[in-house]
This record gives C-alpha cells, sequence and structure tokens, in this order.
DNA sequence: CAACCTAACTTGTACCAACAAGGTGATCGG
DNA sequence: CCGATCACCTTGTTGGTACAAGTTAGGTTG
C-alpha cells in the first residue's frame, strides 16, 4: 500500500492535539510559517492540512489573526456508548447470521470508501441481523484483502466481534462516519425483509476507520417502518427521557 | 467590494453548467489542462476550484482518469459538523425563512422531549429551508417559554442562529440528540417540499442540550431523494474520500 | 494625550515547476 | 493473434515564489 501522503500525516497529527486538548478550544494553531518549520514541509502543503481540518469543522481560519480550534460544539465524545471490546458498539441487534462470503472487486465507490485502488480484491460478508419479531436488516460488510488476511473472517463463519479480530492484528477503530440515506426498497430488498407495500427503507453506510486507514465498510439496509436511528453528540448529561 | 477570486469564478462557471445540464450527470469534465487554457489560470488555481466542487459532492475525482459529474446528488447534511465561517459549506444552507411564529402548549412528547410540564407554553418557529435549487426542507423549532422571553426568538423575524442568541443569555448548547425516521410524506408534506410519487421523507429530530436542561427541539422533514444525513464519531482523519 | 501611521505579523490567492502514480491505448515482438 | 511494453494521457503530491489583504502592536506626529 502507497504511504500516507505528507500533508494527511500533518492533519492526522494535529487533530490528535485538538482531541487530546493539547490545543485548547478556542485555541490558536501555530501559524503556518511555524508549522512549515515543526513538520518541515512546504507552505502548500502546510495548507492542505489544514484545508482539510477546516472541512472537517475542526478549525476555523481568520485571515490576518490565524486558525483557532472549533469551539461550537464541544469534542467530549464519550457518547455513542462504548460496549465491550470494541471501543463503539458493533450493533444493537440481538443476533446475526453470515449468509454468504464473497471475493469481490472494489467498484468506484467502494474504492473510495476503503482508499484502494478500484478493482483491488475485497472480502465481503453478508449478514442477516434480527432483534425481536418485527424488524431485521441486511448488511454487508467489506474489507480490504489485505487486512483479513489470515483472519477468521475470511472463513465462512459467523465471528463475534470482527473488530476485534481487525485491532488483533493492528488496525484498531478510532472512529467512524455515518452516511443515511432513504429510498423505497428494490423487490429483492422488499422480499427479503418482508416489507409492506408502500415503507421505505433506510440505507446506512458506515465506513470504520483506524487511525491510518478506513478498515471496514458496513451497507446496512434497514426496514424503515421499524427502525430509529438515534445519534447523541457532546454532552448529553441533560437527556433523560421518561 | 473585492472582487471574486479566480477560483470561485471557475468554480461557479463549472456548478452552473453541472446545474443546467450542460455537463451531463456521470459524464467527464475537461481535464486540469483545459480548464487551464479555458480559463487562463495556472493548474493550482484550477484544482482549487474542483477542490470545492468535489467537497460540495458535486464531482468526483478518479486518479488516472478525470472529473467526473457526481451522478446521485444528495445534498449531505453534516450532522456534527460544527457550522462556522467556513467557506466550503456556502452551498449547503443556502438560506431560510420564518414562515410561521407560534405559540403553543406541549403535549406529553413534547414536554418529555423539553422536560417541561405537560401544557406548558412553548414558542414554536416554522422555517422553510433552501439549498440549490432541488433541494429543501421543512423544520419546526420548539423552545421552552421561559428561555426565550426577551429575546429576538420571540419576534416574528428570522434569527441569524439561535443558538447564538440562547449562549448569550446563559444557555450554551453542549450536545445533542438526534433521532432519524424515515416513512412516506403525508399529503401535505408531499405538496410543500414538491416530491414526486413514491418518494420517502426523512424525518429528524433534534434536541439540543445545555448542561443543564434541553433547551431546543427541532423537528425537520426532508426530501428523501435529496438529502444525505452523515454523522462523524470519534477519530475520523483516515476519512476523506477526494 | 489622542489620532494616525507604519512595520510586522497573519491568512488568501495565484503563479510556476517537478515528479509520482493511476489508466488507456497503440505498438511491437513472439 | 496474443501478450507485454511503452508512450502519453490523466490526477495527486510537494516544493518553491510573489503579492494582496486583514489584523495588531507600537511608534510617530499633530
Amino acid at each position: 500500500m502507497r504511504a500516507e501522503s505528507r500533508y494527511r500525516q500533518i492533519a492526522r497529527a494535529l487533530r490528535r492535539e485538538i482531541q487530546e486538548g493539547s490545543l485548547p478550544l478556542g485555541g490558536q494553531l501555530p501559524s503556518e510559517k511555524q508549522l512549515e518549520e515543526r513538520f518541515d514541509a512546504s507552505r502548500n502543503t502546510v495548507r492542505l492540512a489544514l484545508g482539510m481540518l477546516r472541512n472537517q469543522g475542526l478549525i476555523v481560519s481568520r485571515p490576518g489573526r490565524g486558525h483557532f480550534v472549533q469551539d461550537v460544539v464541544p469534542e467530549t465524545f464519550h457518547a455513542n456508548r462504548p460496549k465491550g471490546a470494541d471501543r463503539f458498539n458493533e450493533s444493537n441487534m440481538a443476533g446475526q447470521t453470515l449468509e454468504e462470503l464473497q471475493l469481490l472487486s472494489a467498484n468506484a465507490d467502494l474504492a473510495s470508501r476503503l482508499r484502494v485502488p478500484e478493482g483491488e480484491m475485497t472480502v465481503v460478508r453478508r449478514m442477516y441481523r434480527f432483534s425481536g419479531e418485527i424488524s431485521g436488516s441486511i448488511s454487508s460488510a467489506y474489507y480490504p484483502m489485505d487486512l483479513v488476511q489470515g483472519t477468521p473472517l475470511m472463513l465462512p463463519e459467523d465471528v463475534e466481534s470482527a473488530l476485534s479480530v481487525l485491532a488483533e492484528h493492528g488496525h484498531r477503530q478510532v472512529g467512524f462516519v455515518d452516511e443515511l440515506e432513504t429510498r423505497m426498497p428494490n423487490p429483492t430488498e422488499a422480499s427479503q425483509l418482508e416489507l409492506p407495500p408502500g415503507v421505505p427503507i433506510l440505507w446506512m453506510h458506515r465506513t470504520d476507520l483506524s487511525e491510518e486507514r478506513p478498515i471496514r465498510v458496513v451497507e446496512t439496509v434497514y426496514a424503515g417502518h421499524s427502525i430509529r436511528y438515534q445519534y447523541e453528540h457532546g454532552d448529553i448529561s441533560a437527556y433523560h427521557r421518561d
């Protein structure tokens, strides 16, 4: 795999300092000139990194003043319920069965999400998850081939916690990005989820990330009438509903 | 007024062509070299413009191939990305207008969310938000009466940032909880959002929290075919698809 | 003293050059 | 005819320079 580019390394270093708190909320980052010297990179490269952070909403830039850590929303990320060995919960679902294991060449979209070359081989684990009597979901997890080589994830068996397996091989999940959309189901989805007519589906794409790279992409289709998705952010100690 | 910078002009020109359809969905943009000549700008400047479009989700870039018009262009709602003076998000939130201001006695559900007694008076601000030409959303923000007493939020006028107003009065947002559901629209929603038949809606309930209490509940209905909800968690420095 | 002005910082924009690396198609050799 | 190779396209990354424009501190001037 190709090395991580310089500006991504710089962005990662700065991001870590922001999250650790060495750069306090609202605090000013070193000037671009100082960052040049510290990372031994050109101003162009430093600015690429800063642009990435600005784009992720972590910093704001004020011409003539400097770059500052965004402080509108606090960065206390102890939400979303750490669970078990994984830092974040794998699933709220009661159980899951592996339906199919498949080798698949990555199309453009998947390659972009996993940050591998288009056409690269990936391992797909398709699962049916169920919880309670009504709701179910169809789920496909995509792994870059080099990550799962020689792990139980290559075997057609149920795995307790895929993220733990990856963590044992040096790829620890440190974050994720979820994308949610809704649309009407296609006939296959409708029959698999046993959907009544007129019920849309909730489509979720989760990208699990280690510090260095995307380690898994999970695509899940939920039955729209039996799912409510909840996200918590920041300090939610004041949130208690009866 | 300072002139619009070169790369923004280029981005605007290309964006217009994409939206007008002269550049078809999925179609390939001229190469960077061709754009250099066409706009008489350096490659760096052209790339700044392209980066802006890529960031707005209008195009995708494939190394060795070219830049292509994104064929599905759902607007991405960045759930937990702070809204600041982010220059890249200018198209995300083109504007909003206050449709109605109303006093409402809280029903059981709302009272539970706001943690006020049932029947308590609340202030409702209904808004129509638009972004670009396609997507829109209907949004209702509910405030406990005692929080907005004597603030601009009691006036039937557009407010730049309601959370800033609350913060100035001692109620600073420190977190939020989002709940997401999908269903088919009712006739009112369908007409307000100008939904084609067979398009579901994404229904979001956001509860904004200060350290002590819920300070606002926002209920938003998005057109399902033109919204993508994105939630980021943890260290996502390895994300960034470009 | 107060108002102004300048020097010295900051980020924003724009240019150039070079090489790396992905992708495609033509060409050449078997 | 088929396969390997190479030329030539593409975008990605990194280095440099220069100037514009916003901001601030400190000194100068009236």
